[in-house]
DNA sequence: TCATTATTAGAGTGATTACTCTAAAGGTCA
DNA sequence: TGACCTTTAGAGTAATCACTCTAATAATGA
């Protein structure tokens, strides 16, 4: 691999693990075993590595929230879906964690992100439509607007969330589970809305997946 | 006012305005007019001013949350509650925007979060099964806790959502506006669990708040 | 009044950090 | 081979920050 991939891989790790507060530029180098003005060559400052990093991330979630426009949403679609969401915040959690920061020290990652976000939100108003229109979801226009954000506020706080309220380590198997509990709380999100024929079904999948944090918390 | 005091007051507001990590201990004693030495006279790092400061959030919230044991919750009952939590939130929401750093590097930080959480969550239920109680909403004890813990988690996520999402400036008017649709997004949360007769004074009552976020939206 | 304690000023310090500079090494191609 | 461009090493630097130290001043109380 590149030198410049490489170094945007690892800085990837390093700031979910750490945090990217906790993480220099000469950590970064370190840790890959080059040196500070060899990472300075390929990067004109931590900022660019960053940005270079948001734009893998957003890439991929705006791969992910693709409709399909051949055929109607399915109960399946939605929990794939999740689980690609989930999947890639854990991945990039540290964009997530930092936000505010980042985005207040890099006004082009600001107006980046927010046409992002406004994207974003109307995919998943779409997603809640399609399913509405295959008549698994029953709700007004303006409900469907109020779900969509509260599932985009939920979703994009969950790990933060999990890491301040409950003590995490950083395992794959707690994190697994951690994310199923995730995709649980977004289903007890939309769930009301479900039509009748579809819950019993729904919960069962939903159950399949893993254990709720309900049933997480009671064990920690 | 005392020094003391006076140190806790600022390092708030300083911390609120700019975020922890962009204001030292230097910045909250020059904002003062005093040294450096007098600030570490009064608290022996910066943990420690952030810490008494969590002290005074933490006491507050828990004096909002009490339910009142000798009549049975009303809508504005859980109005009032909203209103004060997002006062709250509002007034410490340096805390919640980096609070996975703080609870990082002061352990017994982390130890006392955990426990307010877990009490606020236990309150929040406490108040959904009041408010069930008294007839206005209908739902089963597993659905009770999964809506408190997403009420909780929305609300604390709100402010961060706000400014990394919105081009938000520290203004009265328009902080005021958004926590009224942050309430207005609560709302929304429970309202598929809400009773029949109470769906229209409740759907009244909230827009005659504010603004919702959907139409503060369309403005910016 | 005077001794004692509480409070304050302010210069200073060691550690850290993002980033720079120069020169060397490696690769490419005529 | 040798000219030229790319990549790398690594010492160094200016700025920043949390915190310390000493001595002066104010408050207190006998």
């Amino acid at each position: 691999m590149k030198t410049r991939e490489r170094i945007i891989q690892a800085s990837k790790e390093l700031f979910n693990e750490q945090g990217e507060r906790n993480v220099t530029t000469n950590h970064i180098a370190s840790h890959l075993g080059i040196s500070p003005g060899n990472l300075y060559y390929h990067f004109k400052n931590k900022q660019q590595i960053i940005f270079d990093i948001y734009l893998t991330y957003e890439k991929q979630v705006d791969e992910q929230l693709q409709m399909p426009d051949d055929r109607p949403l399915t109960i399946n679609d939605k929990l794939i879906y999740l689980q690609a969401i989930f999947k890639g915040l854990w991945d990039y959690r540290f964009l997530h964690r930092d936000l505010q920061y980042l985005l207040e020290i890099n006004e082009e990652l600001h107006k980046r992100y927010n046409d992002f976000f406004k994207r974003c939100l109307s995919r998943v108003q779409s997603i809640y439509m399609g399913l509405r229109d295959s008549g698994i979801i029953d709700a007004s226009d303006k409900e469907v607007r109020a779900l969509a954000l509260n599932t985009w506020i939920l979703v994009t706080s969950w790990f933060g969330f999990m890491h301040t309220n409950l003590l995490i380590e950083e395992g794959q198997e707690e994190s697994l589970e951690l994310l199923h509990a995730g995709i649980y709380q977004i289903f007890a999100l939309e769930s009301p809305y479900l039509n009748e024929e579809y819950r019993e079904p729904v919960s069962q999948m939903v159950s399949s997946l893993g254990k709720s944090l309900e049933q997480i918390m009671v064990l920690t």
